[in-house]
DNA sequence: TCGCCTACCGAAAACGTTTTCGTGTTGAAA
DNA sequence: TTTCAACACGAAAACGTTTTCGGTAGGCGA
């Protein structure tokens, strides 16, 4: 077992000292041509290459960002990932992934934790918990610090950083608007507790595709999903109603729980209930009938949040200006919403 | 903009010496319960934390673990992801993750890059095209170098480390005799080319319940799948031939695309064809009908991996026997499967 | 011969810790 | 008064880099 070699041990070996081969290994023109190619050959044969622990502790760098979401098991988290992963290594970075698994107490462990040294900077997802506080103290300090920050998806307007989001409530409008366009009148909501930021803004949206359309809003055909683990009876009350022709779902999950409970009721899928689903995951596409659904491109921004956090890290001037990047969604038509 | 404090500082502050400020924060007896009651008011008052990347450099641990596999928009990665990080925040330790994309240079980069001290021990699972080439020089180099490594799921016999696995050959072998015994006689297969290593497994395990009930194999009714984005056609192809009654699918992309492809052929599922899969991801779970499919229970395998990581880096006796835990995996019956 | 320039190389500081060892002071015992 | 232990603290090394600043030699011109 041959450890790993350090610029000591060939110095020692060579004959020489640290800085000398420190130098003929970036090719430095204080060191004459002989000894640069003595000490590169050795380098090379022992395959030296520098520790990168001793690079941060040196540069204050450490080329890594971390990132911090609510969950990885699910698809459009995982996704954004990738689009951070991709960047990062572009460019050079690292990632180092935390979990907050919904809970406050973890997303402020996990971020104190990062923040002493292990990562340049921040890329994140706020949790359910920490958006029902409103508690992002954790957050300010980290900026206050002078560490980057960038939030996605589930932002605040309490934090002044840069962002990247969708516009929720457009999308969710649009969604709305194409099925009114199809003919459907009774158009029914399941959307999620009103402290999730986005929940809230779709099922803004969908409120001001009826209004805009003179459709009037009936509450009775509008619920909300506290827990994701156990909405089918609620979902399969709603629809079992029979007042409606169209479902719009703020999430996948919702959007097929949906279509399990108009199966289990009889009720024929698209043809005597369409649906429109949020998130273009897998479930969506792979589904049968397969959903439509509005696609929020987690791999773009994952790479659009990496890019303006690499910009911001390596920008040498201090400017205070933070951007809110906003990426375009896409309604992606599928089976579940034919013409009526 | 207040920058993180260090020992330097405070004992600047307080006008007495590092070793001073750091002993009175690890309560050392060496120093008297004035000084140290002084230093840990100011300590708290400033927020100070121990910079990590220093605590890495001098301890030549990072408590960090690396994480490469092939992608992370899978459900199974995600999982096993989900249960590393799981352990290793439990037991006091950060994670790195980085994607081959299922490339073997990508693979490599990955981990040249983060042994380079940046980790303490590697989890891995292997990229197709890694297990393509049959090439790991690098993995035994970061082994030969003492860096731990720990291998799932796609795992090679060619190195010598601990690995966690499932059977994958059993858990195919009890998934077809589930069909057999429901009265199934005409089973298909889906599967993967053969240097997938754990689709050739799978293979093995489907052939050996056919043979053990003494039903003839027949090679037109298997099919190995390249590229998984374009095998609709494949698939359609297989079951349009109407000589079979059952397919089982070495994975859930297939055994979903199987579902649409009969579909699309008018056959109706389960009614005039079973399906069985490989993988609880949430496809089978929410496909119209559910899958009946094998539980590979990532969260289980990760933790598991995590856990003898782990185990290793803390143990201070050099053992070398390496161990290959093997977990159980679980049929979860679905709609997909009704007896005949 | 003297001085100076150039080419080459080494010492040391710095990043932020922890820890070993040394040192000075104090009080009490001899 | 001397001696010695106990106590409290500081200096310095170490982890592995990079970089600045000096320094030494040789060669060359005057």
């Amino acid at each position: 077992m041959k450890r790993k070699v350090t610029l000591k041990q060939i110095a020692k070996e060579l004959d020489v000292s640290i800085s000398t081969v420190s130098k003929s290994l970036r090719d430095s023109s204080e060191i004459s041509e002989d000894t640069r190619q003595k000490v590169q050959a050795f380098a090379k044969l022992y395959n030296y290459k520098p520790n990168l622990i001793a690079l941060s502790l040196k540069n204050k760098k450490t080329k890594t960002i971390g990132i911090i979401i609510p969950e990885i098991v699910h698809h459009f988290f995982a996704t954004v990932i990738s689009g951070i992963e991709t960047v990062a290594n572009e460019r050079g970075y690292n990632v180092m992934v935390c979990l907050s698994n919904e809970s406050f107490d973890k997303e402020v462990i996990n971020m104190e934790m990062l923040a002493n040294g292990s990562i340049d900077g921040f890329i994140m997802s706020l949790s359910k918990e920490t958006q029902a506080k409103k508690d992002f103290h954790h957050i300010s300090e980290v900026i206050n610090q002078g560490m980057p920050v960038v939030m996605f998806d589930r932002v605040t307007n309490d934090i002044l950083c840069d962002k990247v989001i969708i516009d929720d409530s457009l999308a969710a409008f649009n969604a709305v608007q194409s099925l009114i366009d199809k003919g459907y009148k009774k158009i029914a909501l399941i959307t999620t507790v009103d402290y999730v930021s986005v929940g809230k803004l779709r099922t803004e949206g969908y409120l001001q595709a009826l209004r805009n359309n003179d459709i009037e809003v009936d509450p009775s055909l509008m619920i909300k999903i506290e827990d994701i683990d156990h909405c089918s009876d609620q979902i399969e009350a709603l629809i079992a109603k029979q007042a409606i022709d169209a479902v719009f779902a703020v999430n996948e999950l919702f959007a097929v729980t949906a279509i399990k409970a108009a199966k289990h009721l009889q009720i024929q899928i698209p043809q005597d209930l369409a649906i429109i689903g949020f998130t273009d995951g897998i479930i969506s596409k792979y589904s049968s009938p397969s959903i439509t659904t509005v696609s929020q491109n987690g791999i773009k921004m994952g790479g659009k949040a990496a890019t303006m956090l690499i910009d911001r890290l390596e920008a040498n001037d201090e400017e205070e200006s933070y951007k809110t990047e906003v990426i375009e969604t896409e309604l992606v038509s599928r089976e579940s919403t034919p013409e009526l």
